[in-house]
DNA sequence: ACCTGAACACCGTTCAAGT
DNA sequence: ACCTGAACACCGTTCAAGT
């Protein structure tokens, strides 16, 4: 039988796309050419549509960035909860694989964007849990909180600049970030 | 006597602004506005002169907020020396007063940019050279420039994160930055 | 109900023409 | 020698019109 959403007795126009690929053509774009090549035109494009469409699904252009930043923020969830049984360590090694299978999604999360951009921060913080029970254990129920900024501060910032290539003038980046993180761990111990 | 550049004798046009001038505009913009208020229109209207004449002085807007990120990091750069006496712990909050006092520039220094906006890593290295030499004290030599990409990891990443506004759900943002100076500090101790 | 072309405002950038 | 208007390509976004 027909629906009764159909203009005057016509069929209504078949979905040609979806949120899921949208969001997913803006990842595509983003990791593979910047935040620049994360336009409207390309997004459609990749999808199918004229970038006029794209409006029925997302509210704008930095409104679907917030889409991808919140899909990236799961995205490191799970890894860090896949990560969790590896303990501190294992968890920092998973973020920093993170950050370097996706880097322009890694900067979505701890970049700078318009407030419109940007993820969810109680989603963050639930996403990030892992780490906060893993310094509860490490430095007491007190230091919890901030034991978890310290470490999620100091990955975090080591990313950034190693992506950035801050660290290619000399030395191991490997052999800092694996001092770093023992240092942490010490200094943490109640 | 008339200048050899004249053309068929008339006077050639006096300058109306400088590359000086249309840094500071570029700066103040961005301060005000983000990285979106800062057009090569309103950077023209600011100091007098219509957008194709900054053409003269800067290649295009990639090499203007390039300029803007080296004159950053210079007055990081100033920041960290100032507060050299006062230590790791000093700097550390040099470094934070800095980045709440610019934060548009902070995040030109640290931030995600195209190629062409970003700083000379080099000179950026230059100026956090007072970090170098208080980690090579605290952790010896041998150890100075692992433990000094600790500290400043540390402490880009505190910073991006405060700015971003995700310690803002729980604890006292200043408590968690002198806890993890001070781990730090105890941490890297030889 | 979804999709599209056309239109608009706003960018960055180039260039011939002015003085 | 420097500055400008006009033009171009490219964005994001809206909306009336199509089916």
């Amino acid at each position: 039988m027909a629906s009764v959403h159909s203009y005057h007795g016509g069929m209504p126009t078949p979905e040609r796309t979806s949120l899921e690929e949208i969001v997913a053509a803006a990842r595509a774009l983003l990791e593979s050419g910047g935040p620049a090549a994360l336009t409207m035109q390309a997004v459609a494009g990749r999808v199918g549509v004229r970038a006029p469409s794209l409006y029925k699904r997302v509210r704008n252009r930095d409104a679907l960035v917030r889409t991808v930043a919140e899909a990236t923020v799961r995205d490191l969830g799970d890894h860090l909860r896949a990560a969790e049984g590896a303990g501190l360590p294992g968890m920092a090694r998973a973020f920093r694989a993170f950050a370097h299978a996706h880097p322009a999604g890694y900067h979505l999360i701890f970049g700078w964007l318009p407030e419109e951009s940007r993820p969810d921060l109680a989603e963050l913080a639930r996403q990030t849990e892992p780490v906060l029970r893993a310094t509860a254990e490490l430095a007491g129920p007190d230091r919890a909180l901030e034991a978890a900024r310290t470490v999620t501060a100091w990955a975090n910032g080591f990313l950034s600049m190693e992506l950035a290539g801050a660290f290619n003038l000399g030395g191991s980046v490997d052999d800092a970030f694996e001092y770093g993180i023992a240092k942490l761990v010490e200094a943490l111990k109640k």
